[in-house]
DNA sequence: CATCAATCATGACCGTAGTCATCTTTATTC
DNA sequence: GAATAAAGATGACTACGGTCATGATTGATG
């Protein structure tokens, strides 16, 4: 059995691997992130402190993998809301709304996630980065081809300022005391706010 | 001398905390922050470990010194500015755009400021925060009731949001490689494209 | 099956932030 | 000035993230 298939030791890491992931998101949903120590998660997936950094370089390199699959559909979703033709301001602000309802189903992790987020934890040229950040250029472009936004502003500003207030607006949330406002509502208003100042001429004078 | 002027305990100690501050800010300037260690202070400053902790909770509780010093600047500079007269957008903009000198000035304690603040590691409740927060809030406060300022929309919001985009220049400043772009005038920028969904038309139509 | 090279797992070890019981210095009281 | 109490200084110690030389497993080869 010399390449037929995956070979015993290819299983044996996967395996270890997933494991490794599985108990350290368990640990951290039952006790938060920064509570949960390596030593724990060795312990509980049974490995030794060596090979867990043998698989992940960094504890923090642990989310790297929920990136991905966040990513992934993330794009899955833009893709999907493309088929439908070009959008307008309002649909694409919608899809990227949702998208923070990924928060909401997780408030703890979230919060961590936000965090390292803010402190520019998640390297830029990371793939998940470059993807999500890709996404958005994308579709702001594409508003702007539709004149949906102002043309003459150069996309990458638009992006990053929208992007910050599309952060922010979320780190607010999760520091907010329980019970939290509806973070998608705030998300639309704000952002809807500054886009006005994008291409958009606000609906009432001041 | 039971009363009489401050004990010799007392001058100790101011000299200790003195001596530790210095020394800290000598070695973060010439090393950089992370590089520094607690026990490097305290080897140059001449005193145990716990002696440093005693002072200082945290490492990073050095900092609550610095912003002291500089949010005391700040009200001055702004107080200063309001016997002028009411402000109008502009002056207020530049008013804050120059604050950000500071980050021009000394790159390397900027970047590691400007972390921390993204981090959330500057307690909101923290006075120095909650002071430079009143700043820019009653700024806004004022320009609103100035009709510099859409009134319509709730000044924390609009402080918020210009608060965004205020931080995220300076965090992409500090991360672009060298030599890097003209801060203030980014800056003056992307404020003023933002402001402009908040109550200021755009000067020309897109 | 025996041998060998590559790969993976291991835990002792390191550097750093932060704690704490203990000892030292200072101010007070007689 | 001796005794005492309070405040401060001290460094050994812990907890944690991360490294590395070494040993064990695995797959390939004759």
């Amino acid at each position: 059995m010399t390449e037929l298939e995956v070979s015993r030791r290819e299983r044996k890491k996967e395996e270890t691997k997933e494991r490794i992931l599985r108990v350290s998101f368990e640990l951290f949903r039952k006790h938060g992130v920064e509570a949960t120590t390596v030593d724990q998660i060795c312990e509980a997936a049974d490995v030794a402190k060596g090979t867990f950094f043998n698989y992940f370089p960094h504890k923090e390199e642990l989310f790297g993998y929920l990136g991905e699959v966040w990513v992934d559909e993330a794009e899955r979703r833009v893709a999907e809301a493309l088929e439908q033709g070009p959008p307008t301001w309002e649909q694409a602000r919608e899809t990227f709304i949702e998208f923070a309802g990924y928060y909401e189903e997780d408030r703890n992790l979230g919060k961590y996630m936000a965090q390292e987020w803010s402190r520019g934890r998640f390297d830029p040229a990371d793939e998940v980065c470059r993807r999500w950040d890709e996404l958005g250029k994308q579709v702001i472009v594409l508003l702007q081809s539709r004149g949906e936004l102002r043309a003459d502003v150069d996309p990458a500003l638009i992006h990053r300022i929208l992007g910050d207030v599309y952060h922010d607006t979320i780190v607010m949330w999760l520091e907010s005391p329980e019970p939290p406002f509806p973070l998608q509502d705030e998300l639309r208003r704000r952002l809807t706010l500054v886009v006005e100042g994008l291409g958009r001429k606000p609906k009432e004078g001041r």
